[in-house]
DNA sequence: TAGATTGTTAATCGATTAACAATC
DNA sequence: TAGATTGTTAATCGATTAACAATC
């Protein structure tokens, strides 16, 4: 039934894998149902099998999904089954944490690169990567194919990145950096602002207990 | 027209805000339309209208919106015409990064408290915080009737914090830890684990290009 | 077998878009 | 005025949910 998946879909796979996979490393049981997964994650049963019926047929009568058949078939379905190199653009404060982080690791990523413009930065370590000029950057991505970046540069030198990066191998890029990208459109961007975030749950809160109202 | 609003308007206010702060800035012009703005963010110049026809009329037939005023609307509208101090729980790497993150100030929040539970870390400072012993998380919260917390802890640990912050004021928490968090219903979760972002774009990479396949 | 749970269909619900009268 | 753009309505589009036959 593959034929047109909504992104909304592909959206929420992460999410059930990592929920599998957090079932699956507490390993009390080796099957799990779409009622469990969604009763954990917040999210109803039938949307869970109208998603995963978007790729096919991972479960059965009367017993449910088994979880690690369940977790490789979604690794496989997003393109898991692999480990994507990753270039990492910027080594201020959440470039260190980003590539000091071991997240990575176990769930499809390796950061390969990592690059600066200050050239006092250049060629220290950061989480056993050496900081590289930002002016070898496209060359480097171009000669490697690399596909994904992580852009952690200040909101002013964001665009400009964004630009060059549309001239490589480029197709997604997630960015830290408060602004909206203008890219191409073979080119994915997920934005990770916190206050973006934060601000939309603001709306929410008890105004009567706010401090430092003006 | 205050009724009802559906928190995907919600999410995109934030989005509009930090797109007319740009705009402000960078200073060309007074006013700006709904094609214009839409244009600039990838949404319909429709949306943008329907969304902020929720909360009321903002615009001018003609000339559109004056954005330092629809600024100022949308500020009110989001209750980010105050400051909100954030606790910060975790002084990892990623808590490192936010205490010492500068783009709070400007936009509606303060890291005001920062707490960890290794004994050898508290008192050390961190972004101007001193680290506190995450064992006076719960009545620092609570004397001061914080809302927002910001929870940048292990895996493991983010369960059991989210319990305790649940016996508080806290009503938003922006979740670092890449785990799904259950909490009461008056409790607003927003996530921010990378790696889901990252997952759901490898989807649509070109897997022909992929390197490190297995 | 009896109970449980899938995958799928159809109905419902909600969000987006197109279009336009109103009007600056 | 003429052109531009709003706010709103109705139509369209898409996503979620309820229900259930199939079957493990």
């Amino acid at each position: 039934m593959l034929e047109e998946i909504p992104d909304i879909v592909i959206g929420r796979l992460p999410i059930y894998l990592r929920a599998l996979t957090n079932m699956a490393v507490n390993g009390e049981k080796l099957t799990t149902s779409s009622h469990e997964l969604g009763e954990r994650l917040g999210i109803s049963s039938a949307q869970i099998r109208k998603d995963l019926s978007h790729f096919g047929e991972f479960g059965k009568q009367g017993t449910g999904y088994h979880i690690n058949y369940l977790i490789e078939q979604l690794r496989q379905i997003l393109h898991l089954d692999r480990e994507w190199p990753v270039a990492l653009i910027g080594a201020g404060h959440i470039g260190h944490a980003l590539a000091s982080y071991n997240g990575f690791q176990h769930r499809g990523f390796r950061i390969a690169w990592l690059f600066d413009n200050d050239p006092a930065k250049v060629g220290q370590m950061v989480g056993g990567l050496p900081i590289q000029p930002i002016t070898e950057m496209v060359e480097t991505l171009n000669r490697e194919k690399t596909q994904m970046v992580v852009l952690a540069v200040p909101a002013a030198a964001a665009q400009e990145i964004a630009d060059q990066l549309a001239q490589t191998y480029i197709r997604a890029i997630l960015n830290y950096a408060p602004v909206h990208l203008n890219v191409p459109p073979h080119i994915h961007v997920r934005h990770n602002d916190p206050v973006i975030q934060m601000q939309r749950m603001t709306f929410y809160l008890d105004t009567s207990l706010a401090v430092g109202s003006r």
